[in-house]
RNA sequence: GGCCCCGUAGCGCAGUUGGUUAGCGCGCCGCCCUGUCACGGCGGAGGUCGCGGGUUCGAGUCCCGUCGGGGUCGCCA
């Protein structure tokens, strides 16, 4: 080693020892005649004291970022010099030597993590970002996200899982986003897919008999980004044989016992459970954030004979913004602008006066009967505003959901302190294909169903006598684990019978050619006595940002992409060259009477 | 793809109703300083105001387009 100790140890039981530290020129105080320079490595600071007489060569222009190598002896400091701020701060290291192992050019921002510098070019330079220390730094979470790992290895480990590896370069896997594509070259014309998720492998490792699978796995999505989206992410992703649901949510929940500990968080076992269709009714979401408690209220019975247009229809709702009655007229035509961004009409509100009296525009509209007990059906008190949504059920649910959460966010309600874990289960097995785009404009035709989770999820078994009949009822074996509103985790128990599966596929208008197509392969390791399994997956860089206490995954990632998919840094994507091209079979023409392309139909890039 | 916000020195930002030489802090460069710890003092350099077009006597400022970034909806486990 370079080194004898790590400077951020060195502590006065250390002192008249000489030691040899390599490092990072933090600062330099320099006081002509004696300089004071902060060394920092991974370990911490420690200031190195450095008289004129060792400031020679070319240490003698010591800058920030210099890499160095300091021998000294570390010795007290005099009781008024003590830097109680610093670990280190009882010694000093009175340098005999200094040796410049790699000079810094003048750097693009500060390194202090006192200074705040803009994400581009932190990303740009990410490895200078990564040195910056400090509780919050990109760094310090790289170092939670490797315990993170561990953590969760660990327990794996002890419940006899094996950490198996899957392809990279696949055919598509059946989750619904846009693939990333690469060429063969030995085959022109043909391609892999990037896996959206290992969720076929670890079927057929199931089938294989390895029983008990995971594994921290990259997976590959080419959707617009987000905060909280990367073209790349990880899951940690797992699949067991001869489990129920109840088994894979106590793992879940052991999983997630486990890995808080790290940050010294105790979690209680079990979560709480809420069906997917109390979730939507309650909070207007499938990930309800139960850090606050506001609700929202069925008020379509209680207008059901309403004289007001707007609230004669298929679902009325309401949510209470407590003390929200006194906010300005300007302030609700906000609201009104806030749920036109989310496509709705406007956000029908009433206002509660101190007096009890009902006020805002559409008070007029309603009747005497329904204006004396709308503030105590929704639970409202004087001065609070009552919002409304109508229209079909799930938009309206959706919208008032989203006012929960904005209401719980302008309002305070939300306490930032709390964990609140939560399983959300029985979710349907399909939804009708439409849904999702027409957000309730209700008008689909017959077998036009898709997968709510995916296409090997498992119907509860009180449906699978009733699926054809009706699709739209029946539940699946599924669970999503919540955390204060996000959703962490998901998995579900599989089909493992063929002919279920098969029956599935035809409901999403799959044709068995077309599913022997995509998923053959599957089905064909189904026919060798695939045992019963189910697994769940967790969004491994939502739960570290969590820990880390960030909004966003790219703080909680070594080398993120901003948006478009770039990546700072390297500037990835980037043009090939025309060899590349030719050699990569980019430009081949499938022949006129080829097969279907993989990631035809329902996984097929849908261009802009 | 829609909508909103941002783009001014290496970094973080200010820049008034359009007005004359575009500022501030940190950093950077030079000199000074023997107990500082985000040391201090003196001096200095550094700007296609993202890019292109337009309006105007005059544009960092207003308009149109475009590129980049962020957010959000669509989309997406």
């Amino acid at each position: 080693m370079l080194r004898t100790h790590e400077s951020g140890t060195l502590r006065p039981e250390h002192v008249g020892t000489t030691v040899t530290l390599t490092g990072w020129v933090a600062r330099r105080r320099d006081h002509g005649g004696v300089a004071f320079i902060d060394l920092r490595d991974a370990s911490g600071i420690v200031q190195v004291v450095a008289r004129d007489e060792v400031l020679t060569g070319s240490a003698h222009d010591l800058r920030n970022e210099y890499c160095v190598r300091v021998t000294g002896e570390v010795t007290a400091r005099a009781e008024k010099d003590v830097n109680p701020d610093l670990p280190t701060g009882g010694i000093d290291v009175v340098a005999t030597e200094i040796e410049v192992l790699s000079e810094s050019a003048p750097l693009p921002f500060q390194i202090d993590e006192r200074v705040t510098v803009g994400e581009e070019a932190r990303l740009r330079h990410r490895y200078l970002d990564l040195r910056r220390p400090g509780h919050n730094a990109a760094g310090a979470n790289l170092r939670l996200r490797s315990k993170v790992n561990k953590a969760a290895r660990d327990l794996l480990d002890e419940r006899g899982f094996v950490e198996i590896e899957t392809p990279t370069l696949t055919r598509s896997t059946p989750e619904g986003a846009r693939d990333f594509l690469v060429p063969a070259r030995l085959q022109p014309g043909s391609w892999y897919a990037l896996p959206q998720s290992p969720q076929l492998f670890k079927q057929l490792l199931m089938v294989a008999g390895l029983e008990r699978y995971y594994q921290i796995a990259r997976c590959y999505r080419d959707e617009d980004f987000r905060a909280d989206r990367q073209p790349e992410f990880t899951q940690l992703d797992i699949e067991m044989s001869f489990v129920e649901q109840d088994d894979v949510i106590e793992l879940g929940e052991a999983i997630a016992k486990a890995v808080w500990a790290v940050k010294g968080i105790e979690l209680t076992t079990p979560f709480p459970r809420m069906t997917y269709a109390e979730a939507m009714a309650r909070y207007g979401s499938d990930k309800p954030d139960l850090r606050f408690e506001l609700e929202l209220t069925e008020c379509t019975e209680f207008f059901a004979g309403t004289p007001f247009r707007v609230f004669q229809a298929e679902y009325v709702g309401a949510v209470v913004m407590p003390g929200g009655g006194s906010q300005p007229r300007r302030q609700f035509d906000a609201w009104q602008e806030w749920a036109k961004q989310r496509g709705a009409k406007g956000l029908a509100y009433v206002t509660v006066g101190e007096d009890g009296e009902l006020g805002g525009p559409v008070a007029k509209n309603i009747s005497e009967e329904e204006k004396a007990g709308l503030a105590a059906h929704v639970g409202a008190a004087p001065g609070d505003a009552i919002f409304f949504a109508a229209g079909p059920v799930k938009a309206s649910r959706a919208l008032l959901g989203a006012a929960r959460l904005e209401i719980g966010r302008r309002v305070g309600l939300i306490d930032e302190s709390a964990w609140s874990f939560l399983w959300v289960v029985d979710a349907p097995l399909f939804e009708p294909a439409g849904d999702a785009v027409a957000a309730g404009d209700v008008a689909v035709g017959a077998g036009a169903w898709t997968a709510v989770h995916h296409a090997f999820t498992s119907p509860q078994a009180q449906y699978v006598d009733s699926l054809e009949s009706d699709p739209g009822a029946a539940l699946a074996y599924a669970y999503d684990l919540v955390c204060n509103g996000n959703e962490i985790g998901g998995g579900s128990i599989r089909i493992h019978r063929r002919d279920i599966q098969e029956r599935v596929f035809a409901i999403m208008g799959l044709t068995p050619e077309q599913a022997e197509e995509k998923f053959g392969f599957l089905l064909e390791a189904f026919k060798f006595g695939a045992p019963p399994h189910g697994g769940i997956a967790f969004g491994w860089d939502r739960i570290v940002a969590l820990l880390a206490g960030t909004d966003s995954i790219r703080d909680v990632i070594a080398f993120p992409k901003s948006g478009g998919g770039f990546d700072p840094l390297t500037a990835a994507p980037a043009p090939i060259t025309p060899e590349q091209r030719k050699e990569a079979g980019v430009d081949a023409k499938p022949a006129a009477d080829a097969p279907a392309p993989q990631g035809a139909d329902d996984v097929s890039p849908t261009q802009s």
